[in-house]
DNA sequence: GCGACAG
DNA sequence: ATCTTGTCGC
């Protein structure tokens, strides 16, 4: 995959200004203010999944989980091929069509489990232009969107400074969290410590439908670990997906197997010595 | 040249 | 995103 044209980032940028102007950044559900989410029934993840030397295709995963039990009521797995490279900023363009797809899919197969709200492994509004990947997903597929993303992007005006360090050393139990406050003065987001035995916060910020303290909330209430369990969930599943495909390639061999594996020539090294 | 760079 | 090994602790 090559590097899109100049041209190609102008229209993306544009493409994200007009769909940015659909974002709802309030509550708009009644549960979303029930004080333990009453008549909240299902949450959904997305993720997709790669292998090592591979950035083309990838495993498309959808999840939904009951609440507030966290159990698995629905998986998708689907094997796609990308279009779109990985650059910083517009990581919709390279993921959204096939996490919507999955999203189609559910809709017309099983309506009755769409999820009521969808995590996003990535940001929302904490973005060069306030409209991440969950708030793009947010908005073309009309449900409620939150963005988790594991690292910090420095952006706006946030950055890692020794007074970022000591707000994250001020976290002290799962749920305690601080605003990511840009230039501007307007919260784009918020670090959260998602358990009480992680001390590396998440970064939450609003996709579409929700407001930033009820994305908070929400976000702690899924967490048993650090990730928001539909996001592991998800991630779990999705490398379930490759074992179909080269069970020695993708990073988890076969312990049965890797005894023979592990003192051969891998195909690359071969390639690189011309010895085939 | 150096640092940044969600996934 | 993925790679990679051990290590420390409950």
């Amino acid at each position: 995959m090559s590097a899109p044209s100049d041209d190609l980032i102008r229209q993306w940028e544009s493409e994200q200004a007009s769909l940015r102007q659909r974002v709802l950044e309030e509550d708009t559900e009644d549960w979303q203010r029930e004080p333990h989410f009453s008549g909240l029934e299902r949450v959904g993840g997305v993720d997709l999944s790669f292998i090592k030397g591979d950035n083309v295709n990838a495993c498309a995963q959808l999840v939904v989980l009951s609440f507030p039990d966290l159990e698995v009521l629905y998986e998708d797995s689907r094997m796609v091929t990308l279009t779109a490279p990985y650059i910083a900023g517009f990581l919709a363009f390279r993921e959204t069509p096939f996490l919507l797809e999955a999203l189609r899919r559910l809709e017309r197969s099983q309506p009755a489990l769409l999820p009521q709200v969808v995590f996003v492994d990535g940001n929302g509004l904490f973005h060069y232009r306030e409209f991440g990947l969950a708030c793009h997903l947010g908005v073309l597929s009309g449900l409620p969107c939150v963005g988790v993303a594991k690292n910090l992007l420095q952006v706006q005006g946030v950055s890692k400074s020794q007074e970022h360090q000591a707000q994250i050393a001020a976290l002290q139990r799962g749920g305690d969290s601080f605003p990511l406050t840009a230039a501007s003065g307007r919260v784009l987001g918020k670090a959260l410590r998602s358990s009480d035995g992680s001390s590396k916060p998440v970064y939450v910020s609003v996709g579409h439908r929700i407001s930033v303290d009820t994305a908070v909330r929400l976000t702690h209430a899924c967490c048993r670990y650090r990730v928001p369990e539909p996001i592991r969930q998800a991630t779990v599943h999705g490398d379930r997906c490759w074992e179909d495909v080269s069970p020695w390639e993708h990073g988890r061999p076969n312990p049965a197997r890797i005894k023979v594996e592990e003192k051969l020539p891998s195909a690359a090294v071969l390639r690189d010595k011309s010895c085939f």
